[in-house]
DNA sequence: GCATGATCATGC
DNA sequence: GCATGATCATGC
């Protein structure tokens, strides 16, 4: 007897309709204990369940093919999971992971021909509930969504992968960073003992590494499927976020880095009074954040106030920071970031799907403040420039992040039991709240002092005096 | 003088 | 009411 599908193979609609049968359930549930008998897939891994969907639901014929895994629609189909927190938030586990990069081959491809783009343009995206050590077979569907690219994203993700493929072309491979681009990101891949791989323009081996969408992306798509309300988003009619910092046009002629920081060119040099009236920002509080606010002024767009939390910001997961600069060269303070959420260390086991990960692995805009006269608070913008962390800086985070976990799982919060700033180890814990007395929950059910994370003044003085030493150079 | 502790204005 | 993006205040 012929295998009939209950939907038609060749429309992308019909696979999407079909597969919100899957929301709520688990393959146990819906696939019949004969089918699943009959199948020998053992499911490893991320690929493993994607195949069971596509076999076992689908009853598709799982291909070998290159391609995108429903060949007839152009449609592929991605397995991701979602946490869910205490508070019975579901939340993004990690990147979306696309396609593995071929070194040798990606080098002689253009985006448009390249198998990311064939692949990823659209996307049958299936959420599902990720339970450790859980049968594949009993993991349950929350969403079932059909993401298409908006095209804005695509030009944006065409310079990351432009970015990404030119860095493999001048022998860079063994390089590559997530954090060198906005929205794909060229991600680690495989376990710690496989063998690097070979790269066309070097001698070096590098790690394997796949294009993926970065979590801060992934966040935003399911904010996005949150704020329709329904268990099953197709996003084909969605327009342009009207929080955007850059419209479409701005980007078929420039990258989004460059377009960003063509807005500071014309306050380069100027005093942060001067800017500050030019740019109607009001000063007459003294807020202790007022540079932030001028440089937020400068980088704004009509459509979008807020600069950190616009959709091109979220969606790369930049950050923008000032840095003051004394006129003897010595950086003002030091760096501090948002609050150690005690409940997230606990819960993620894992440094690379941690916060804190997100947070150092990402882009950020350092916006620099300089002082001209010593001790006169006389400022200028002096200097503008986009910045990630290099490779090396942020294992010696993951050993800060160890401790930090450390100490929440211990339930010892205390000022006396985190890493100083005289520990010389580039990062430290400090207070961060209104008042000493408001408190953050702790995994043991209490509460505990607020504290946050903070890149220590000498680290702020090494990243700083490195951008003056390759300024130079230019 | 620097590291550490404490807190402020803003805006959502 | 709280997170954000910081700077201010204090004490070693």
């Amino acid at each position: 007897m012929e295998n009939k599908l209950e939907y038609d193979r060749t429309s992308i609609m019909s696979i999407f309709a079909y597969s919100q049968k899957l929301i709520g359930h688990t393959l146990r549930e819906i696939v019949d204990e004969d089918t699943i008998a009959a199948s020998s897939l053992q499911g490893q891994g991320k690929g493993g369940l994607e195949h069971m969907i596509e076999s076992l639901f689908f009853k598709y014929p799982i291909n070998s093919d290159p391609g995108p895994d429903f060949k007839e629609a152009g449609l592929e189909l991605k397995g991701t999971g979602l946490k869910e927190l205490k508070s019975g938030e579901y939340q993004i586990k990690e990147r979306l992971v696309c396609d593995m990069i071929d070194y040798m081959k990606v080098v002689d491809e253009t985006f448009e021909t390249s198998l990311f783009y064939i692949k990823s343009r659209i996307m049958l995206l299936i959420f599902y509930l990720y339970k450790k050590g859980v049968n594949k077979l009993d993991l349950k569907f929350i969403y079932t969504v059909l993401w298409k690219l908006p095209e804005k994203d695509l030009l944006i993700i065409r310079h990351d992968f432009e970015t990404i493929v030119n860095k493999i072309r001048r022998g860079e491979a063994h390089l590559l960073s997530e954090g060198d681009t906005e929205y794909l990101g060229a991600c680690r891949k495989g376990q710690k003992g496989d063998k690097p791989r070979k790269q066309p323009f070097s001698q070096i081996l590098a790690p394997k590494r796949a294009f993926s969408l970065k979590p801060a992306y992934m966040r935003t798509v399911l904010n996005f499927i949150k704020s329709q309300g329904s268990s099953a988003v197709c996003n084909f009619e969605i327009g342009t976020d009207h929080e955007e910092l850059v419209s479409v046009d701005d980007l078929r002629s420039n990258s989004f880095e460059e377009i960003i920081l063509d807005r500071f060119d014309e306050f380069l040099g100027r005093s942060y009074h001067d800017i500050a009236q030019n740019k109607g920002v009001n000063l007459s509080n003294n807020p202790k954040s007022k540079f932030a606010l001028i440089a937020n002024a400068i980088a704004s767009s009509e459509k979008c106030a807020n600069v950190n939390r616009s959709e091109e910001f979220l969606k790369a997961g930049l950050t923008m920071k000032t840095i003051r600069v004394s006129a003897n060269g010595k950086i003002k303070e030091a760096m501090s970031f948002e609050n150690i959420d005690y409940l997230e260390v606990a819960e993620c086991d894992s440094w690379i799907d941690s916060r804190l990960y997100e947070l150092f692995s990402s882009r950020f805009l350092f916006v620099i403040f300089k002082e001209q006269t010593f001790g006169a608070e006389d400022y200028i913008l002096s200097d503008v420039f986009f910045w990630t962390m290099p490779k090396e800086d942020l294992n010696g985070a993951e050993l800060y992040w160890n401790h930090i976990r450390e100490v929440v799982l211990a339930n010892k919060i205390s000022a006396e039991n985190w890493w100083k700033a005289k520990d010389r180890k580039k990062f430290h814990v400090r207070p961060k709240a209104l008042k000493k007395t408001d408190l953050a929950p702790t995994p043991q059910g209490g509460y505990a002092e607020k504290f946050c994370y903070w890149f220590n003044n000498d680290y702020v003085r090494d990243i700083v005096n490195k951008r003056n030493i390759e300024n130079e150079h230019k």
